[in-house]
DNA sequence: GATTAGCAGTTGTCAAACAACTATTGACAC
DNA sequence: GTGTCAATAGTTGTTTGACAACTGCTAATC
């Protein structure tokens, strides 16, 4: 969702990224965003979370909210855009503005994975996710689908022996095989959360990588077996392997990062 | 997310108005959306994702594009409004805007859950989302969490005794079971599906319900089953009665829709 | 009573302007 | 030549006003 934002001061590495989070709202203290939009967006999503506009209301008109809000209509408007895309308003030209669905208040509480923690759990849910989506990629692959997955494994080898990290192509493989299950619905989501691990992965691999070199070798096994398994179409090791393998990265991650640099 | 990885309907457009939906038919490939900000969006959108513009790279101004486009500035902006909800951009006051990230091209592809195919691909995710959350729940379930997953479970059962479909009724008890996994990745994404999910449940119920009543005590059945697995923490048992539990469901959508109306 | 024209209100879009901010340039001092 | 700094053009953030397209309601008309 929405989705993303990023978080406190304290990791600007990149080009002078200012900050935009729309986090905030648990406690009115929290950091306001600082665009116009962002406030008016929660503060309308967080009147329609409380109930205080039920599914079917029409909302006050844009010139209405902008006079109540102090804001010019623009701004009214492009809250409405973002509620819109996220399907919780729907508007209508000429009859005015509904609510759509009623998101649940997890929607305000977004995962900027802040630590540890929840890291653990993006591990978790990758195990759900990926495990199915290898046993249906076993199931159903085609030769064109295989090929991908092949290809992927090839290029982290490679990667893996030039001595480089091989994030993106870990990254590559995964959703090769993802697509085999031939759902998109595995595909994207896997997709919205390697945006996610990809920081984690950086903080947890820097160090391990070059420190041993055989661990790599390690991970890459266990990366030849799935591909194996889908191969032979043997849906059930596909499974259980690829479960291990992320449970085993989760370990890993774990026990790198106890002692952290 | 909100992180949301539900967003990006690019052009779902789900009319809140009437039908003329069913009858499908624009068969024009890719449907232009009849809003200015889509089209923009899209066009901005597919730049990024063939990589005419790369990560870091400065797009054009507002005013430029907008003259590129032929639309007034204001189109411009709300187009790019998404594309920062999205995370694709960055806006930097006096500077410019920048992409951020380049998102895969699954991107593009919504599911707006077309036919009987997409429904079942919806239920084939779910089976692997919802399995492992009732894992996780029955291992980590506080006392709220059960009580929660009872009273939604009491809730059903009384719209059911009133003849009523409880679709909402049914969501909330799958979404208090997600709850319980202490995961909110798994809340979110369920969350997020709901929104599809509800349409095909729409469908395909409308007439078993009032057909035969015993159906419905027997899906209370399987519900009753997982929440006792959750509340004696068999946390196996939960797993495989979930998954069991929404195959079912997918079966009895499957012979329902064989024959529709 | 039914039909239709009109009207007020709403969203969709455009246009112009100013404020706040950034990066670059060029002058100036050393 | 080099470093400092102010001016400047360009960009996003926000406001205001206007018009077009559309909707729902009301009242006039038949």
């Amino acid at each position: 969702m929405k989705t993303n934002l990023d978080k406190h001061p304290g990791l600007g590495d990149l080009p002078g990224k200012t900050v935009q989070s729309l986090s905030g709202a648990k406690t009115s203290s929290t950091t306001e965003p600082s665009r116009l939009p962002d406030r008016i967006y929660e503060q309308i999503l967080e009147q329609i979370i409380s109930g205080e506009f039920s599914v079917g209301d029409r909302l006050p008109s844009e010139n209405q909210l902008g006079t109540e809000y102090k804001v010019s209509r623009a701004v009214v408007r492009e809250a409405f855009s973002r509620l819109l895309a996220d399907g919780v308003i729907a508007t209508r030209q000429g009859a005015g503005t509904f609510v759509q669905r009623k998101p649940g208040r997890e929607f305000l509480r977004l995962a900027p994975i802040g630590g540890i923690a929840d890291l653990m759990r993006c591990f978790e849910f990758r195990i759900a996710l990926e495990g199915e989506a290898a046993h249906l990629a076993a199931q159903r692959r085609t030769d064109d689908n295989l090929a991908a997955i092949t290809a992927a494994f090839e290029k982290l080898d490679e990667a893996n022996t030039k001595g480089q990290l091989g994030i993106q192509e870990d990254i590559d493989y995964h959703l090769a095989i993802a697509r085999a299950s031939r759902n998109q619905l595995f595909v994207q989501t896997l997709d919205a959360l390697a945006l996610h691990t990809f920081n984690g992965m950086n903080i947890t691999r820097n160090l391990s990588l070059t420190r041993n070199r055989k661990r790599l070798m390690l991970v890459q096994e266990e990366h030849r077996r799935i591909l194996e398994a889908i191969r032979d179409g043997d849906d059930e090791a596909a499974r259980s392997l690829m479960r291990a393998h992320i449970d085993n990265a989760r370990h890993r991650a774990l026990g790198d990062s106890v002692e952290p640099e």
